[in-house]
DNA sequence: TTAACATATGAACATACATTCATATGTTAG
DNA sequence: CTAACATATGAATGTATGTTCATATGTTAA
């Protein structure tokens, strides 16, 4: 694979800025925990041990990003994930960092 | 490929600092002009249009990451990759930016 | 409708970060 | 040794970002 072509500034940002999705561990930790499937934002706050709130502030991130998407179920909402090709990137990621 | 195992601390913070690396377009720049070879200080900066001195802050942060190697020849140093794997994730993230 | 629950949101705050400017360090030619 | 060149470095600055707190919005059960 050779990608030697000059950068467009549009594909340099759209890398970036999907780059910097999964450069915070929070951001990490819950994308990580949807890859095992779907899950309300109170359980991915319990279960990380984070607040309601970081969670949901970094839910939004991710959604603007369509990384996750959300369906409402009665009171919850569940997210869970929507591109997976970042998916994989993080798992290539994981898999490498723990060699 | 599955990860669904408990993500460790220290893989975590590997992980998120590894994409942290690729989450700035100046990195991403830079990153990608080595893919085609070792270039010096100098030439980089004039290349991509940056400032000398922006340019010497962030090899020091790649460097640092052991994401980029150097080796002096005369006046001049010269970089160049030093992890291929972060290279992947990166050429196959500008693939996918580019469908 | 009201109370209880689940999530979203905005302001405030502290921290991290990228760039610039000025200058220091290091190398080579003369 | 000195001048010129190449790179590194530190301080300063503006901006981006993650978290918290308080509160708003939305949903369901009674």
């Amino acid at each position: 694979m050779t990608t030697h072509t000059i950068l467009d500034d549009e594909t340099l940002l759209l890398v970036s800025q999907t780059f910097k999705a999964l450069s915070d561990p929070t951001r990490v930790k819950i994308l990580h925990l949807l890859c095992t499937g779907r899950h309300s934002v109170g359980c991915i706050a319990e279960t990380l041990s984070l607040s309601q709130s970081s969670v949901s502030h970094q839910l939004r991130f991710l959604k603007n990003l369509r990384l996750v998407k959300f369906e409402r179920e009665g009171k919850s909402i569940y997210y869970s994930i929507d591109d997976d090709h970042v998916i994989l990137l993080l798992k290539q990621a994981i898999e490498h960092a723990k060699h």
